[in-house]
DNA sequence: GTATATAGTTAGATTAGACTAACAAATTTA
DNA sequence: TAAATTTGTTAGTCTAATCTAACTATATAC
């Protein structure tokens, strides 16, 4: 059985594969806000279990042992999310702390229910896929809606780097996922958007907002 | 802010007090499954904190600051029970363990949404008091079914030391809380009982069983 | 292709929470 | 009340996870 440090590295390792694939201990440890030599040692320590692949200055890879692991507490993590929102009436801003906490429960049946009374859902409050019980996950391609240009028409469909900050955000403005937005004009100075969607006619976004919004193209047949 | 292992300690000082009042540390080692050394040092520590009174060789006490940071984590435990039982469809006998992780979490939300979503519940599935926001507790005054008579009409209202085992075993008999239990005979010899309820018409009870069974008097107005 | 900067490692200290071995106080028993 | 038993404490060790300081390897720049 893993400790609950360990899974944070696991599930750190996890997601910086998704954005890049080779990690080094530097990236690693800033995710976390832990130092490096720390990070060094675990790396260590996770290698002898056969859950990271590791050797002085090259660079980390998971294990597929490590991989399973880690996907299943981003299982965990966003099974409850989903809870939390859809059973408990949670805001999505508010879900993550509770969510960091709860994934690292040991009980099978626990998140079994939760499974169970959601309907064995897909993807989690912010979009985001919710790994299978092996513990893989599909990496969805979403476009940046900062990489989107005037007239097109996009479903937002994710969002990243969820900070309960940004969702207020987007509450505030009635960006919620599901929403159809049209591209009115890109400013090339900073990279700030003009979008309309719902009763929103001219919405002004910054191009960091625009950064963390994922969306799909609207099938315009 | 207390650690879950300092938590546990309280609880189980808390739940000593119940028993008995006056508590030393062999006890509190033995209910903790933990040597006595570590338990004399966690106790000098937790005196620093304010939450036990401690003097060598003298007996154990939580303080007021104390008792109310033990009933608040027994709050959240039996809370939790209540709601694995009642809204995600536990048995009772399931949700001990599960209950024992969540208890540390820090979230008031989460156990607020909880308990609201529960109506405010005053008992857990096994019948004991949910103590209070402000971690007060009333002690029931429940009697075991074991000092009870032959001829008594009992409601079965509580069980006590809730393993899986015991319950499971109250499942197979059908002897739920609320069930209205009269008392045939007792046996002498090995003080197990003779009762009828429902449709079970002469259900042999074991002394041990009795014990571990709390029940209230039937008023016959 | 040497010098500098960046990334990574080693060594050693620290804290929390556990342990064992040995000793001391308190209580019980004869 | 003296001896034996039980209970509690002290001292020192261990592991997990963190840190800082100092050193080394790799990558970048001129």
């Amino acid at each position: 059985m893993n400790s609950p440090t360990e899974e944070n590295y696991l599930k750190a390792l996890f997601a910086l594969a998704g954005e890049s694939d080779e990690t080094g201990v530097k990236e690693l440890s800033e995710r976390l806000g832990i130092k490096m030599p720390t990070v060094t040692s675990m790396m260590k320590k996770l290698a002898d279990k056969e859950l990271v692949q590791y050797e002085s200055y090259k660079p980390l890879r998971l294990t597929n042992k490590g991989r399973q692991a880690a996907g299943l507490i981003v299982r965990k993590h966003r099974l409850t999310e989903m809870f939390l929102v859809e059973i408990m009436g949670f805001g999505w801003e508010a879900v993550h702390d509770v969510a960091e906490q709860i994934e690292h429960l040991h009980s099978p049946l626990f998140f079994q229910k939760m499974d169970e009374m959601l309907g064995f859902p897909k993807i989690d409050p912010h979009g985001s896929p919710i790994p299978d019980e092996q513990g893989n996950m599909e990496w969805k391609s979403y476009q940046k809606l900062s990489d989107c240009h005037p007239g097109e028409l996009v479903v937002l469909s994710a969002v990243i780097h969820t900070s309960s900050d940004f969702l207020k955000y987007l509450n505030s403005r009635e960006l919620h996922l599901g929403v159809q937005v049209t591209i009115q004009s890109v400013e090339a100075f900073d990279g700030s958007m003009v979008v309309s969607y719902g009763s929103h006619k001219a919405e002004t976004l910054s191009h960091v907002v625009c950064e963390r919004i994922l969306v799909e193209k609207e099938n315009l047949s």
